[in-house]
DNA sequence: AATGAATGAGGATTCATTCAT
DNA sequence: AATGAATGAATCCTCATTCAT
């Protein structure tokens, strides 16, 4: 369904429902959520919902690609320019925790995807992931970073910047989000193993 | 609410609707669960079910405080015995997988929490980094990793192991958890840098 | 669904709710009576009414099984200890004439059940016609009535009763019952072709 | 409402609103039946609805209005030079009974109107039954017939055809037009009676 | 302890009709 | 005449919770 409005007011009531919905599913959650709490933030008559929408659920599945768009638009556009793959891990993490600050309301509507919409939040992250793999492929291939699985270590790096997102940027903000980078940044470098010593350390 | 049964039949009647509000949760998951769905299952008239808990909230709640516990358990189990960081965490990896994989269901009622009943998720997270940060520190003070902020270290580290059981855990078993275990293990343990050539390599 | 009640209660509440369906839908129509309004007739809460059944359809076809037994039950007493098929027919219109200006709005559900339940208001004609035809075959094998397709023509008599129903019994009660099956009998016993001379009649 | 069209174009927009909402009735019957359906169908805007129509009731009783003069021009048809009643009865039968088979649209919309548009409903059989009594009173003066009450016979006489239609042009066409107005035609004809022995028939 | 009937607030969805262009 | 967006009343159904035995 979502009929594109053909007319400009159409695209203005559209636009309206979209961000009535972000923040009605972002505050209440996808089933305390109700069209008529969209409809009223949004100022249209209830019916109206449906010119647009076919059911809640679909308005749902739209939100969340239109956001998992945003989030990959918006960490690439903070990574625009960096060439090195340890600093952008860092800078990403930063990234992704400011993100989260600011769009709580949009963290939640993906995370709560995996209980309503689970395809959608499954392409969300396999997507995520494929770029990521790609990135970590070209950075191995330049011998930015040492060998091994791609596709494993892509799950494992969104895995700690979302866990990273929902501690330092939704639950708390105790502390900065360049901090935490760091801090993690360092991990995802060199591990936890303690350091080698390099050849011409002083023995 | 959650009255301690008296009689040898209240214990029974007590377990069953655990096992049943387990499935029923776990399949359907907390909205759609309902609670005639889990008397159903569990074999007891729907009245029963309020001589045991006060709410639909309040069963949830118990149900993730007790796989809280079980996960936590079951890991440590795992790791028993094992005294080398490195070495735990590709163990604690594998075996978090392998949990996902013949507990699904436990998976689903933890995280979904989050949208239920936040409290208690983020107790169930909170001490699981509280132990983990624990066994880091120890560990940092063995010299057997290196320096680091335990707290963010532990929520990165966590976050892998959460999403590595969520892609290879429940959404597809194509690869052997050990496999994975290893690959992550490896990122876990060196980071993605390349190795620096340790003293003694040939030039 | 339709469960049946375990106690006393219940039963009431089940034909309270029978009752109240058969007005509000007689008195409405399928589609203009509201399950609010049935439940308010038979004074339970709304939420009652799916404690005993499924959907509002569900409730119409259990309605129009009852019916249907309904009229044949009580055209079948009418020709209770009847053995003549003539008389039978008379008498059954009569029988069938009253029945409709009593129970008008059993006339009305059995009816539209053709446009919201066709397979239950087939049915209430096939079983009808079934029975009929019986009848039919019995009084031919007797004697009593002519040769012919008894299926065809079960088939024609019903529609008579139900014509002669809707516009002597339903829609204007300007003749007596009686009258209106005198007429109709005769048609039905010696058809519309002018009476043969019987042998013995003057020439 | 019904605004008889001034331009060509006008003209056309009607006959396909006419048309699709023949189909619409009577594929989906009234209440199901929706005007965006029938706008769809007729490839014209919602809105474009109302310039032709005050309402959808105001719609479907025209069509009732239409119908019920094409059943009855069709019937007409078929017996134009028939000077036999009891050829009419049997001619008419079967033309009814084929008439509903090709077009059992136009026998749902007529029959529900029964329960949508009564007086509309009322008035088709008016007009039918007057029609066909006038032709018995006819036949009866020409001695074609016997006495009777010409009403109660035509009710009864389409009582028959309704029934037969219904049941041999639109739920099954397991036997022949022909066959059913046959052997239908002997009923009406002769009634169930046995036959008398006419004069001069052996002994 | 157990049972099963009763309750009613709550919410999604439909769709005829009206309006503005 | 035609278009398509906007409206909002109406209604079915769900289900957690309470009640009476």
């Amino acid at each position: 369904m979502e009929r594109t409005p053909r007319t400009e007011r159409g695209r203005q009531t559209l636009r309206r429902l979209l961000d009535a919905a972000e923040a009605e599913f972002g505050e209440r959650g996808y089933h305390d959520a109700a069209i008529t709490g969209i409809t009223a933030r949004a100022g249209v008559a209830l019916g109206s919902f449906y010119t647009y929408f076919g059911s809640k659920e679909e308005l749902y599945r739209a939100l969340v690609r239109d956001m998992s768009r945003s989030v990959r638009h918006h960490i690439a556009e903070q990574l625009h320019g960096v060439t090195d793959r340890l600093t952008a891990e860092r800078k990403g993490i930063a990234a992704y925790i400011e993100f989260v600050r600011s769009h709580p309301n949009l963290y939640r509507i993906i995370e709560e995807a995996q209980f309503v919409a689970e395809d959608a939040y499954r392409e969300h992250y396999e997507v995520f992931v494929s770029a990521y793999r790609d990135n970590l492929s070209a950075a191995r291939a330049n011998g930015q970073i040492s060998d091994g699985s791609d596709e494993a270590r892509a799950w494992a790096l969104i895995g700690i910047s979302v866990f990273a997102g929902m501690r330092y940027g939704l639950w708390a903000q105790d502390e900065s989000a360049e901090a935490i980078a760091d801090s993690i940044g360092d991990l995802i470098a060199h591990g936890l193993a303690p350091r080698a010593m390099v050849k011409g350390d002083a023995g």
